[in-house]
DNA sequence: TCTTGTTGTACGAGCGTTCGTTCGGCCAAG
DNA sequence: CTTGGCCGAACGAACGCTCGTACAACAAGA
């Protein structure tokens, strides 16, 4: 009688809580985003978010699992355009750069709360995670036609490290209104890297003597 | 007669509450930590640690406060060794990578709660920040002989971000013995931007067609 | 030298609040 | 009638923080 208390138009699901977790967790991290204030959100019940996932910590882990999953699977599509070792790569960078103000909420969780985890949901996300880098150092091993020793290695995983500093990084400050578009951003990166990578290491460059 | 209670090595003072703060905040992040467990921690009743700071956020946003000024004195030290651009921009890549090794600790709480504060300790903090960043942003701003139109002004500005990005990802991956000396790291990134930043800007690079 | 008052730091106990999670019942769809 | 999704209510635990107190160190007056 006293009006529908059920929402119909609610379709509470998976997803539809995932995004809604995204963006709390994004505006104030994974401790202090609290179940009830995700329900809030939600406009649900406290109870009806539990009905879907058992626990706070598979939430968290199921975001970032597919947030992985995402970026590799659309990264892979994004490369399918470029033949050339160079062009893939200009295409894995634009794509991220794309995926960063597509989803910027995901990414700030991606970066904070990466550790957040217990060990056995940690490996989980890591593996995925290992996948996705896997793509990116394999190019850029390509275009440092980088030898098979120890130090050629080590070089080569410390560029792309560089190269994810950059691309983590953008969720902090990137604004394609006040910085340029994504073209010109997945450009700058691409031109950085490019520049560097040729037959590696180069002697060391200690700049003018102090 | 019940033995000393008091312990006369303590020594409590902010000093120690706060690097002990920074381990376990690396680790937990600032809602993780709880205020007793940094007592205990620190083996010391709760009550103790609110004699030295008035509250969890005055400690966090002290704690980001000192991190900043130290990061900003010791860059300006360094780079007192070298009179050109390109040599003090080295010295201050070089400092920071040995920050990073030195405090990675600190690093970490500095790129994970920096959000965390309430709107008056955000604006004391963000304003060491900035000024941080301005240093690295006039010398690369001098570095590419950048004009004062718009069009340089953002692309010096991006670039600046990408340095930040390479050596604030740093806390997460870089392990000397694993991958080189800190010489090594800050020459990589040195050579990275060295090698891009000529005049400003280049035709946006579109690499061969898809 | 002894006493006395003040100050700074440490302490245990406990305040009210909020957390993640559980549970039993209700209601509409099948 | 069954069932699956949703709800309000409530659980114990942990949270940030406050309170009144206790003890050492020091300075001044006697």
């Amino acid at each position: 009688m006293i009006a529908a208390r059920r929402k119909p138009s609610a379709e509470l699901s998976r997803e539809v809580i995932l995004d809604a977790a995204a963006v709390r967790l994004a505006r104030e991290g994974s401790c202090g985003m609290s179940m009830r204030d995700l329900a809030g959100t939600l406009g649900c019940a406290l109870s009806s978010v539990y009905n879907h996932f058992p626990s706070k910590d598979v939430l968290l882990q199921e975001l970032q699992e597919r947030a992985f999953e995402t970026l590799t699977a659309s990264a892979r599509r994004a490369m399918e355009g470029a033949s050339g070792t160079s062009g893939r790569l200009y295409l894995f960078i634009t794509n991220h750069v794309r995926y960063v103000v597509d989803h910027r909420d995901v990414m700030s969780v991606l970066v904070h709360e990466a550790g957040r985890l217990g060990p056995e949901g940690r490996a989980r996300v890591r593996a995925r995670k290992e996948a996705y880098f896997g793509i990116a150092h394999a190019l850029v091993a390509e275009l440092c036609s980088a030898g098979p020793d120890r130090a050629s290695q080590v070089a080569v995983e410390r560029l792309t490290y560089h190269l994810f500093g950059m691309l983590n990084w953008l969720w902090g400050w990137y604004v394609p209104d006040r910085h340029g578009e994504v073209a010109l951003v997945a450009g700058d990166i691409y031109a950085l890297l490019l520049a560097r990578a040729g037959p590696l290491p180069p002697a060391h460059p200690t700049p003018e003597a102090p």
